[in-house]
DNA sequence: TACGGTTTCTACAACGTTGTAAGCAACGTT
DNA sequence: AACGTTGCTTACAACGTTGTAGAAACCGTA
């Protein structure tokens, strides 16, 4: 049996607004009358209705985390981290799997915000601005890149100067062939189209030409996916010494594909992968990629969502940029090693 | 600018009570008074305050999912099948993650808890039936193994058959060397103790003698300290000819360990996991493990919280085993192929 | 016209909490 | 002794919703 205020209060024998009074901490209270509240508390072991405090006082103490999908490692080590950033903040994190379909995120953005919760973390594929328009001044902070400017604040990081720097690394190992996975054409490829420009650039200050063969689409960025791009890069005698896949489930599916098809990595083929997920640092061979600071950006989202929340409201949107780190393993490691 | 009932009643010119019986679809309402407030509902974008109705219902529509860390793929994948099915209940699925640690999950289990939450879905780790004892009848499902049957339902897999049935077909590959890796003496590990008691039978089955030398604990069941284990195994010189690690991040590790040991994987030692994670269908060499049926667990969880919900709260704690599915792959495959 | 039955709608109260304003002691000051 | 001040406590209303009970409108039949 759940107990109310009342309960406690009768118990105790003072008023429902004193009970309240020691829930919440208030100063003026007689210590011998919180000493009775208290043990009533202990006694019925009380809690509140956060429902009606909820009601009460217009804040859920909740914020939500929508993410397209939650066992893409990327995803799952973000939330882990903004779970632990969020619970700094006295907030619980409810975690909302949107698919990354445009119709599903359209409605994780504004359904799932009816008064539930205070603000939402939102990592979306498909999502456009004008999307985000409609939300009735939800807090929101977006994850990821998009390359138009929303409404919202945001937290990037450089995606095309990280893309650049992967590839420049890629050709400092002498390697000039070198493949991309991971395009994608679909408008929700923001971070793809990133990547790309990064990845041309790259090969534009090492002097070497852009190979349309040389790209290889993927739909979704999945280990399954990655494999299948590799193998058609493979057959299609495009010869790659070097591929630069757009994140590390890919890179670990081309890793996979590279193995099938007999190629040593990285002697015939150096792979670079991005994200820095676990599986990366623990990979036959261990998979150099670009390591955002994760951390970094989960505690900055939270941050910014309770910048939001405290101050104002309508100030204009921020954009946060996130610090990252080139990190070469074994499956770029040069020849002479 | 949020709207409320009484904002929608003026504009459509009835009662607050009228416009909440069309939200709610009751039945009997004029089809042009019902035209009427569905215009006013759409131009002031009116969305029900939840917490209110709440409150009123005693129902939240939200469940909880209490694991110990996200980016532990399999509660990941886990994660990933849970919401679905709560989805499919109509149900908002709260994300908690715990840790592991005992004073944690009794928080999450009594805390998170509080009127926000309709029921609990649960994987400890480390809570005992005793701690679940205090809470007040809040619905919950425990994930897992528990030694003790506890007071709530359970959806588990026969985790002692399991490790019997891949240790024998270890054994079966004509090693009789077999380690294993990820023994735990603390409470907690009731998988471990488990798993390891699976493992002993099998080799009981044919006919080797149990040594306590090729048993190597593990403190968590992460990639590192899978690693560890198989180096110390290595270092000891028990020189084991396979390895059943109690889990697929452990076996990861321990390729890698064996990787720059240079013994080669299945040749000099085979490896066996348990879970069934997407990385070991990529990883190399591709991981045979245990494979539950995740999507069943979190459909048959999903299902036992629902009947709880609706029905009879008092029932006699049900507890359900879900399948399983040896599925050997390239780190046990056989010398002859 | 009167009547019972159905359909459609409304007023009121309640869910459990907290903010507001005000009440009552106890105290020190004039 | 009267007074303001401070500390502590309380009654009341309100947050936005829905269940209950009943009123009003409408229908067909006697």
């Amino acid at each position: 049996m759940r107990h109310r205020l009342k309960d406690v209060a009768e118990r105790a024998g003072v008023s429902v607004k004193t009970v309240s009074n020691v829930v919440n901490g208030y100063l003026h209270v007689k210590p011998d009358t919180r000493a009775r509240v208290e043990e009533a508390i202990a006694e019925l072991n009380y809690r509140p209705n956060l429902s009606a405090r909820n009601l009460r006082k217009g804040r859920t103490g909740v914020i939500a985390l929508a993410v397209p999908e939650l066992d893409i490692p990327y995803f799952a080590e973000l939330a882990r981290h903004v779970v632990v950033a969020a619970a700094e903040h006295g907030w619980t994190v409810l975690i909302d799997q949107t698919g990354g379909g445009p119709e599903q995120e359209r409605v994780a953005a504004s359904g799932i915000a009816d008064h539930m919760i205070d603000g939402l973390i939102f990592s979306p594929l498909a999502l456009t601005a004008d999307d985000l328009a409609g939300l009735d001044g939800m807090p929101m902070v977006l994850l990821g890149e998009r390359v138009d400017h929303g409404p919202a604040d945001h937290v990037v990081i450089d995606n095309v100067a990280a893309a650049r720097e992967i590839t420049g690394h890629l050709a400092g190992l002498g390697r000039r062939r070198i493949a991309a996975i991971g395009s994608q054409r679909t408008p929700e490829g923001a971070s793809a189209r990133l990547r790309l420009e990064g990845y041309a650039a790259g090969l534009a200050d090492a002097g070497i030409a852009y190979d349309d063969r040389l790209v290889a689409p993927a739909p979704a960025w999945h280990r399954a996916d990655g494999a299948a791009a590799m193998r058609q890069l493979i057959d299609s005698g495009a010869r790659p010494d070097a591929v630069f896949c757009f994140n590390d489930t890919l890179a670990l599916g081309a890793l996979r594909a590279l193995h099938e098809a007999g190629l040593r990595v990285p002697e015939d083929v150096a792979v670079a992968g991005f994200d820095d997920i676990e599986d990366g640092r623990f990979s036959i061979p261990t998979l150099s990629t670009i390591a955002p600071d994760k951390e970094r950006i989960a505690r900055l989202a939270v941050e910014l969502l309770a910048g939001r929340l405290n101050g104002d409201r309508a100030a204009p949107p921020r954009e946060l940029q996130v610090p990252y780190q080139l990190t070469p393993r074994e499956s770029t490691r040069p020849a002479t090693a």
